[in-house]
RNA sequence: GCCGCGUUGGUCAAGGGGUUAAGACGCUUCCCUUUCACGGAAGAGUCACGGGUUCGAUUCCCGUACGUGGUACCA
């Protein structure tokens, strides 16, 4: 078992911490995201400090190769800037928890000083038998605190002198918080209000672990001490743990001196129950993470909402509003808007089930409201993806605008506007057939010949020369313009069939129906 | 098991002693459009349960249930 954690400052701007995982295989998170975000909102409020966001993983073979500049890169798409990279240092360098292991160590052994930490050698088996004796027991507490720790191997029982023999001779150690029973721990969280914790159910957790790497509970307490942290946002994970956090602060740094606390609702699976995870995406077909992200040592991707067609601006905006909401009855805002209307006093509480239909719809809104300028380059690769090389921006844009609002994802454009680049392979004849008459084949041979003597062909002048032939011939024009939709693309979809001739232009127009009449 | 946090329609949620209990997503129906979508109108659907306190509880208090998190030399 190995830690090695990771720092990255990110903006140089807010006091506001930020500090998160990315998930054990990597990629980054919904949950994770939304936690910088409410970070990033809030600090760009106050506007005092720093900002820094700290990433955290476990077991050093599982933490990811490229696992930082992945990171950087979903906070990048999102709009959340770095102003430093990792590597350039800034003021409360160095960052990597393994660059800051003497740092948490003169700690520890200050806390051993004051007779508020103690040296423990306990064995890992020593201290499951210890968990089964009290089981056996029937004792309600299986935790290594006050009522136990007398009992055990550590400096408290043990005669200084045992200690410094142990110590001496090399025995692996591990330094642990010393908790006082019969105590009440009390603070207030920004979302909660105010929380209480009875020291006689807070164990003497680890603070530094036998490697001489500190464990979260102290590198978080010393790094938010050095770097002048005001505010921590964090998830209600996190809070069963905050009592141990409250105590350290108490003993090394003065309670007043501490960040407050804010810890946000979970984000839950949307069926049955559950913390929302990897897996539930792959599951259920939606991402879960911001951006697509390659399993280095699998080769494995998991798609990313980026990937999957979302834009940023949909994407945080579905994020804020999941645990927030302004008290009224706005639900599209800019990051700029939310910003102006962020509350960090109006986060709710209880945990929300992730919506996938509501974040698509958010994604839509956004598609409509943005100017296509705004999104044309991503659909254009989009469509270069599919091996349609778009060379004509202008008339890009402007088929774009006109099929936008029937799009969800931003990959719904290639299927919605591919008919304005290329004939439709496959023509839905089936449905014209059945009402098909020779009047209306005669019909669409006279309209041909009238569009080719027409010079304008504009969107008004195609639908009147439509209109003026059905009426000479005595068809109606309804009937008639089914099976011309379908002869321009293909199907029964898009908009207006004389807008989309207008566009596609006469010579297209021409051909598209002379192709499906010789299907007929 | 123990400890913490939570609970308003299927989902996100407003409201916080007296309300016809907002709004959004999704769903259904209709209108618009002789396509699809957009837009518009309507509809179904809710205060977890049991006790208090109160003239009156969805709202306050206590229990219970349920959910969720923690209970690691993971974060």
């Amino acid at each position: 078992m190995y830690t090695k954690s990771y720092t990255l400052s990110l903006h140089a701007m807010s006091k506001v911490r930020v500090r998160f995982a990315p998930s054990p295989t990597g990629g980054l998170h919904l949950g994770g995201v939304r936690t910088v975000l409410y970070n990033y909102l809030f600090a760009k409020q106050h506007s005092e400090g720093k900002f820094i966001v700290r990433v955290e993983d476990t077991d050093q073979s599982r933490f990811v190769v490229g696992a930082e500049e992945y990171i950087f890169e979903c906070l990048q798409w999102c709009g959340i800037r770095a102003d430093e990279s990792v590597l350039a240092g800034g003021e409360y360098a160095p960052y990597r928890q393994s660059e800051r292991k003497n740092i948490y160590k003169e700690y520890a052994e200050k806390l051993i000083e004051n007779n508020q930490a103690y040296y423990a050698f306990d064995t890992t088996q020593e201290i499951e038998e210890m968990r089964e004796r009290r089981k056996a027991e029937g004792s309600g507490s299986l935790q290594y605190d006050a009522g136990i720790r007398l009992k055990m191997n550590n400096s408290l029982r043990l005669l200084p002198e045992e200690t410094k023999a142990l110590l001496d001779a090399g025995t692996p150690y591990v330094i642990r918080i010393k908790v006082n029973p019969n105590e009440t721990v009390a603070f207030t969280d920004l979302i909660r209000g105010d929380i209480e914790f009875e020291t006689t159910n807070v164990d003497d957790k680890v603070l530094l672990k036998a490697d001489g790497m500190p464990t979260y509970h102290l590198a978080v307490v010393v790094d938010d001490y050095l770097m002048k942290i005001s505010h921590a946002f964090r998830g209600e994970e996190w809070l069963p743990s905050a009592p141990v956090h409250i105590l350290l602060w108490q003993y090394l740094f003065g309670i007043n001196n501490m960040p407050k606390w804010a810890h946000l609702p979970l984000i839950l699976k949307p069926e049955g129950n559950g913390k929302l995870s990897k897996r539930d995406g792959d599951r259920l077909g939606f991402p879960v993470y911001a951006m697509d992200w390659k399993d280095p040592t699998t080769g494995e991707i998991t798609k990313g909402f980026k990937e999957l067609g979302f834009l940023p601006e949909a994407f945080l905006n579905m994020l804020a509003m999941l645990g927030w909401n302004p008290g009224n009855e706005q639900e599209i805002f800019s990051i700029e808007e939310l910003i102006q209307s962020f509350d960090i006093n109006r986060v709710h509480k209880a945990g929300a089930k992730f919506d996938f239909e509501k974040a698509k719809w958010f994604n839509h809104e956004w598609i409509k409201k943005l100017p296509v300028q705004h999104y044309s380059s991503i659909v254009k690769q989009i469509f270069a993806e599919k091996k349609l090389e778009i060379t004509d921006d202008i008339y890009f844009e402007k088929v774009l605008e006109l099929v936008k609002e029937r799009c969800t994802l931003l990959t719904d454009f290639y299927e919605q506007a591919v008919y304005f680049f290329i004939a439709p392979k496959h023509i839905d004849v089936d449905s014209i057939k059945p009402k098909w008459t020779d009047l209306k084949k005669e019909f669409f041979e006279k309209y041909i010949t009238k569009l080719q003597a027409d010079s304008t062909f504009t969107t008004v002048t195609v639908e009147s020369i439509f209109k003026e032939l059905a009426t000479e011939m005595a068809i109606k024009p309804g009937d008639l313009q089914l099976p011309m939709r379908i002869m321009l693309v293909g199907g029964k979809y898009g908009p207006g069939v004389f807008e989309i001739a207008a566009t596609i232009g006469l010579q297209q127009t021409v051909q598209r129906i002379e192709k499906a009449l010789s299907l007929l």
